[in-house]
DNA sequence: TCTGGGGTCCTAGGACCC
DNA sequence: TCTGGGGTCCTAGGACCC
């Protein structure tokens, strides 16, 4: 029997590492790529309500676009409208600014960083990149977004080899010698520590973080850091003297459950502790899809209510045509809007026969429509549908065709006896 | 000077059926 | 007469994530 043990290594079951990538400022590194010359500078990418980039473009339209001057760049101060940050260059956080930060507050911390718009077709185009490079490298890869992963480096040849370090070094070389872009990578035995770890050592960096870590590296950190506690869960953290996953691991397993009920708690618990047995999920099926938009000023659904009903149909046709590009049809339609004061309302409704046709979303979305109160200003609306189910029929790339007139078309002068929210209603 | 757009999952009550 | 549970589906809202 000792023969068991003489073939050495191989015998012994590989640790299982889990390693989550995530790209280094991602929209950010991609726009940087077409303009080099901002390289360095601060630059803070979102909005994409004003066009920037065609403004520039047209400015320079015989300019090959890395000469065209930093000074040609519009300035966050000079920046109108809604709308929030997406990233922002390394230079730009230095003031304080980063994801998520509304462009107004952004623009106060660093007036003087320049400001990109959004190109999703581009950054879309990275992401398949960058991921097809990582798969060609180690397979078993789970989708988190445009701009992250995660991998096992388990079975991989090398994978093992210092914790994962040279594997995540090979995934980083390639990937930026391939785009030019920079990510970083934490490996850990699963993806609730890994995920903790990518953060270790931005830009550009590796962290390996062993279970026997989880006290020195996981416990100090605040519980914000754990990937499922958001903005409530913290406030309520806070409100019982907790302020670091230690605080949290230090607590009996049933208090947490008395405290934030027997799923949350239980996982709580189990998280702070770095326990974490989730697979990794290379295939999934979406389970909906919507469209939406916050408009340029609230509108009201009386007063507004042409434009509006142009807008709402312009969102049914859209997640028709998402739907059918995609493949699937489904058989629950629903609407959201976000009141001015920043209140959401959602209705749904399930119908029979599974859909992608745009007059039938438009049609069940008005009825959910009409069951939601439309006194107070919108300030967002959106479709969307679930229940999805692949469509089996093979649907022919054909364009969606010209809706029929559902809502009064913009030249069509208002029927003044409609001016009510009852005869809006009827539009809908 | 508030806070985008696209998702997932969970909870909880009611309807309805066995 | 009184009064079970369990299961599934639908709907609304909310937390959270990228």
């Amino acid at each position: 029997m000792a023969g068991r043990y003489a073939c050495g290594v191989s015998s012994v079951p590989p640790i299982r590492r889990i390693a989550h990538l995530d790209m280094d400022a991602f929209f950010a590194s991609v726009e940087l790529l077409r303009y080099p010359q901002l390289k360095g500078l601060a630059v803070v990418i979102g909005g994409g309500r004003r066009k920037v980039d065609e403004i520039i473009r047209q400015k320079y339209a015989d300019r090959p676009l890395s000469e065209i001057p930093a000074a040609a760049f519009p300035l966050l101060k000079d920046y109108v409208g809604r709308g929030v940050i997406t990233t922002a260059t390394y230079a730009a956080r230095q003031f304080g600014v980063g994801s998520a930060m509304g462009m107004m507050k952004a623009a106060r911390l660093a007036p003087d960083a320049l400001v990109l718009p959004v190109d999703f077709e581009e950054v879309r185009k990275y992401s398949r990149g960058f991921k097809a490079i990582i798969r060609e490298i180690a397979p078993v890869v789970e989708d988190r977004g445009v701009d992250e992963v995660y991998i096992d480096f388990t079975d991989v040849p090398g994978g093992q080899r210092e914790g994962g370090r040279v594997l995540a070094r090979l995934i980083q070389k390639a990937i930026h010698g391939q785009t030019g872009l920079t990510c970083s990578i934490g490996i850990a035995p699963n993806k609730l520590i890994a995920k903790m770890a990518s953060e270790f050592n931005k830009p550009n960096g590796i962290s390996v973080v062993h279970e026997a870590d989880v006290q020195t590296r996981i416990w100090p950190l605040p519980v914000r850091k754990i990937n499922g506690i958001g903005p409530k869960a913290e406030v309520k953290l806070h409100q019982l003297q907790l302020h670091t996953i230690g605080d949290i691991a230090a607590q009996q397993r049933e208090w947490l459950v008395d405290n934030f009920g027997k799923a949350y708690g239980a996982w709580m618990h189990d998280a702070a502790w770095g326990r974490d047995d989730r697979p990794i999920v290379t295939e999934s099926e979406p389970v909906s899809m919507s469209r939406e938009t916050t408009f340029d000023r609230d509108l009201h659904a009386v007063r507004d209510r042409v434009e509006l009903g142009a807008i709402f149909t312009d969102l049914c046709r859209q997640v028709a045509q998402d739907l059918r590009r995609k493949g699937y049809v489904g058989r629950t339609i629903g609407i959201k809007l976000r009141y001015d004061d920043f209140r959401i309302a959602t209705r749904d409704q399930t119908i029979e026969e599974f859909t992608c046709d745009p007059d039938t979303i438009r049609k069940v979305a008005g009825q959910c429509l009409k069951r939601v109160q439309l006194e107070r200003r919108l300030r967002l609306l959106g479709v969307r549908v679930g229940k999805l189910e692949k469509s089996s029929s093979q649907q022919p790339a054909t364009a969606v065709r010209e809706q029929p007139a559902l809502y009064a078309s913009a030249d069509t002068p208002a029927d003044p006896q409609a001016d009510t929210l009852a005869g809006t209603l009827d539009l809908f």
